[in-house]
DNA sequence: AGCACGCCGACT
DNA sequence: GTCGGCGTGCTC
């Protein structure tokens, strides 16, 4: 029996709320550090853990010992716990999930039950009658092995314990655990460089002098371009290797998102504005914790501020974080620090294959980058001497991530910051009205940017009231004549026109003309929408699909009235107000496939396209150069979402589309559609004020009581049985009122809604219910949430029907 | 999460 | 009697 030379304290990589005690072999005592992961035996199975430090609970009744260490250096610095006990506390989520969710995904071991056939088994199926369930089962794993949870989805239905039991007794199966996953392996692109010049001489002469020649007239090249100049080379290369002519080593290829090389630039001189704000912010790096909010209209030079502070934090020798938003293809703010800093920063985004993710993991934990770039999850980066973040475009909604652990990485950044003694820099050309917030009671500290750079002037914005604009016929257009000839002119220009609707399809209300029943989506509750191209009516929430031709499914009819509009809708008109024109639309019907982001950026710059016509896609993260008219077909769609934040986000999106236009030496022009000409949100986007609209949407926030002068935490109650679900949350909803009824504390202060019905009563599949929880008290409304979760682990923990605990919802629908 | 246990109603 | 479905509890 092996010694026990310590106890750790373990995080286990599933969701369950506790931390455990392990011994330590002396076998793998050297190999313990906090940050490793073990492989710990855990009831009937192995699973991986995070070693969280010494144990102080040695007292435990039943200690067992790990099984392996996995990792020959920690996957995160001890520094990062405390970030990580924080997000477990606020978000209310088991810290051992947390970590999970952290690292890079995939990398994790543990034991899965598989099924596997006997000969009896065998017999049983080729002569036997065997019940439906159990025949299915067997015919399977005839050939091979199955792990228990694929078997259940391929049968399609629950394989329950007991009828695995049975069979296993009937001797027709054997239940194994197998071990799974394995180490990701690095992906590089590798590399030849030459060592020495002299030249062998030897009778392959021709062919590696050949090899050397190409190598002399480049510092390195890639295996495979050097396969592409001479396609036998491979076969010469490990003499040359053996004998020190070259060397292999192992990079990665930047590219940029016109899938060319980045060329390395240099820093331009700075406006004086700029000067002042990186002045602000540089004396506090690497000092104290100290948070900025950076609001800069668009154009105005906010990512020259954040190469230069990255510049000087970097020289300083600490680490910097930049988040970016998550946008269809990676940003123009990435590509920047790329040309900047070259391979000294490493990349995290959502095109990453996991081996990639983890290779760029590597390079920050062992110290080869100093700055990490990326999205949401990017907060995460592994950085030990972190001392500077910066999140752009602060106010977007994808740093909310709505699954899972649903933290908000902004949020996140502030927090991180204040733990490592680091500045964080929330920029922003639209601050959320959080974040402005902060600013007005001390939180942050607020630098503004008022003028573009190069003095180019904002653009002219020109609203259009389409209740008072009809056509001859009295019908309502979608581009109204100001538009249709604002267009015209800008075409003559030989210019670009952006045209921005923020709904996809051609369609998005079919309605039977004989019953008047409207099309909804099998598994939601929402009405498809039309997609010409595609020949068939989508559901924009679940991927839903059925036939263009389709009859009413209430009444058979076939005739189908599909009212509403989209983008699809705005391209046919457009390609028939300009024939002559090319028309390229940019929504996600457009572009999944690989390449097609690439393709329409590209047709923009070389001018090959005249009208671009986009969802919120084309708002944010690209520059168009030479855009000058921006035509926003109906401001109104985001405002009539059922949501307290329907006005900043129209007010978001409309200031953020009309700074595409005029980027350029050329002043552009806005013209913006609306059937609510004076709504505050749609006036301050004409004047591309944020000051007025702070102003009226704070005193509205007061008023009704809402963030950010209060928090809230929503409970998402979600089922596949209408009547189950809404049961649940009924009886989740009493526990509330019991709660507060039993607890004084919660009795003030605490606002209990719900629960009601979600506005998107079904989606998916599932039937969803929700209860809002409000309260100034940020501590208090937590401690009820945990309290209520405690008292209540029957409800919180059931198969049929799930319960999310969201705090700071973002996405109340 | 994944599994065992123990309670209930339903059936050969 | 016992099969099979479901709620409950536990994991160092």
């Amino acid at each position: 029996m092996e010694m026990v030379t310590a106890y750790i304290e373990v995080a286990v990589a599933l969701p369950v709320e506790m931390t455990y005690t392990y011994a330590v072999p002396e076998s793998l005592v050297d190999f313990i550090a906090v940050g490793r992961r073990v492989i710990i035996p855990f009831q009937h199975r192995r699973v991986t853990g995070y070693i969280l430090g010494p144990s102080k609970n040695t007292e435990a009744y039943k200690i067992k010992f790990i099984l392996d260490v996995l990792d020959d250096a920690p996957l995160f610095p001890a520094s990062m716990l405390p970030f990580f006990r924080w997000i477990a506390e606020y978000y209310i989520h088991p810290l051992g999930a947390v970590i999970q969710s952290a690292l890079p995904s995939g990398i994790n071991r543990c034991d899965v039950t598989e099924i596997a056939i006997t000969p009896k088994g065998l017999d049983a199926l080729s002569s036997k009658a065997v019940p439906p369930l159990q025949h299915k089962i067997l015919d399977q794993v005839k050939s091979r092995k199955y792990p228990l949870k694929r078997l259940s989805s391929i049968v399609g239905q629950e394989i329950c314990q007991s009828l695995i039991k049975r069979m296993e007794n009937s001797g027709w199966i054997t239940k194994q655990q197998t071990f799974i996953g394995s180490p990701l392996k690095a992906k590089t692109v590798r590399y030849v460089s030459l060592k020495r010049s002299d030249l062998p001489q030897d009778r392959f002469f021709p062919a590696r002098k050949k090899i050397i020649d190409i190598l002399r007239s480049q510092d390195d090249i890639s295996i495979k371009s050097l396969t592409a100049k001479m396609p036998n080379a491979s076969s010469y290369l490990s003499y040359l290797i053996r004998n020190g002519y070259i060397a292999i080593s192992h990079k990665r290829e930047y590219r940029d998102p016109l899938g060319e090389p980045i060329a390395k630039d240099c820093p331009p001189p700075l406006t004086k504005e700029q000067r002042q704000a990186i002045a602000g912010i540089s004396g506090a790096v690497g000092k104290t914790f100290k948070s900025f909010l950076l609001a800069g209209v668009t154009g105005s030079g906010k990512t020259e501020i954040y190469l230069a502070l990255t510049q000087q934090t970097i020289d300083q020798g600490y680490g910097v974080l930049v988040l970016v938003p998550e946008i269809a293809l990676i940003s123009q703010t990435v590509s920047r620090f790329r040309a900047r800093f070259g391979d000294r920063i490493a990349v995290l985004h959502s095109a990453l294959s996991k081996g990639e993710r983890y290779d760029q993991w590597r390079r920050i934990l062992t110290k080869q980058v100093p700055v990490a770039i990326g999205v949401r999850s990017a907060i995460f980066a592994p950085l030990e001497n972190l001392k500077l973040i910066i999140v752009d475009e602060e106010h977007d909604t994808s740093y909310k991530q709505d699954q899972d652990l649903r933290y908000h990485a902004r949020d996140m950044a502030v927090m991180r910051a204040k733990l490592q003694n680091a500045v964080v820099i929330l920029g922003s050309a639209t601050p959320s009205i959080q974040s402005y917030y902060n600013v007005t009671t001390g939180k942050s500290a607020l630098l503004t940017l008022t003028r573009r750079v190069e003095e180019r002037s904002l653009p002219e914005i020109d609203i259009i009231d389409l209740r008072q604009t009809r056509d001859q016929r009295g019908a309502r257009r979608l581009i109204t004549s100001p538009l249709h000839q604002a267009m015209a002119q800008t075409l003559e220009r030989k210019e670009q026109v952006l045209l921005f609707l923020n709904r996809r399809g051609f369609a998005g209300h079919p309605v039977c003309a004989a019953c008047g029943s409207p099309l909804q989506c099998k598994f939601c509750d929402i009405s498809l929408t039309l997609h010409k191209n595609a020949h068939a009516y989508k559901c924009h929430y679940c991927g839903f699909m059925k036939a263009a031709v389709a009859p009413c499914p209430t009444c058979g009819s076939s005739q189908i009235k599909n009212l509403g509009f989209g983008t699809e809708k705005v391209e046919a008109a457009v390609k028939s107000l300009f024939p002559e024109a090319k028309v390229v639309r940019m929504d996600r019907d457009t572009t999944t496939r690989k390449g097609a982001v690439i393709k329409i950026l590209k047709g923009l710059h070389n001018r090959s396209i005249d009208i671009l016509i986009g969802t919120q896609m084309v708002a944010k993260g690209h520059d168009f150069p030479n855009i000058t008219l921006v035509g926003i077909i109906c401001a109104d769609l985001a405002l009539n979402f059922p949501d307290f934040r329907a006005s900043e986000h129209t007010f978001q999106l409309l200031a953020q589309v009309s700074g595409r236009a005029g980027r350029g030496d050329v002043a552009g022009r806005v013209i913006l559609q609306t059937f609510n000409p004076n709504h505050f949100s749609i006036l301050a986007a004409k004047n591309q004020n944020f000051l007025s609209f702070f102003e009226t949407e704070i005193a509205f926030r007061a008023g009704l009581d809402y963030p950010p002068f209060s928090r809230m935490i929503q409970l998402k109650i979600s089922g596949r049985d209408s009547k189950q679900t809404q049961v649940h949350a009924k009886m989740v909803g009493q526990q509330c009122q019991a709660l507060q009824t039993r607890d004084k504390s919660f009795m003030e202060g605490i606002q209990i809604l719900g629960p009601v019905e979600a506005p998107l009563a079904k989606a998916a599949g599932r039937y969803r219910w929700q209860i809002l929880l409000k309260s100034a008290h940020s501590r208090r409304l937590h401690r009820f949430i945990r309290e209520l979760a405690a008292q209540n682990k029957n409800l919180f923990s059931r198969p049929k029907v799930k319960i999310a605990i969201d705090v700071d919802p973002i996405f109340m629908i």
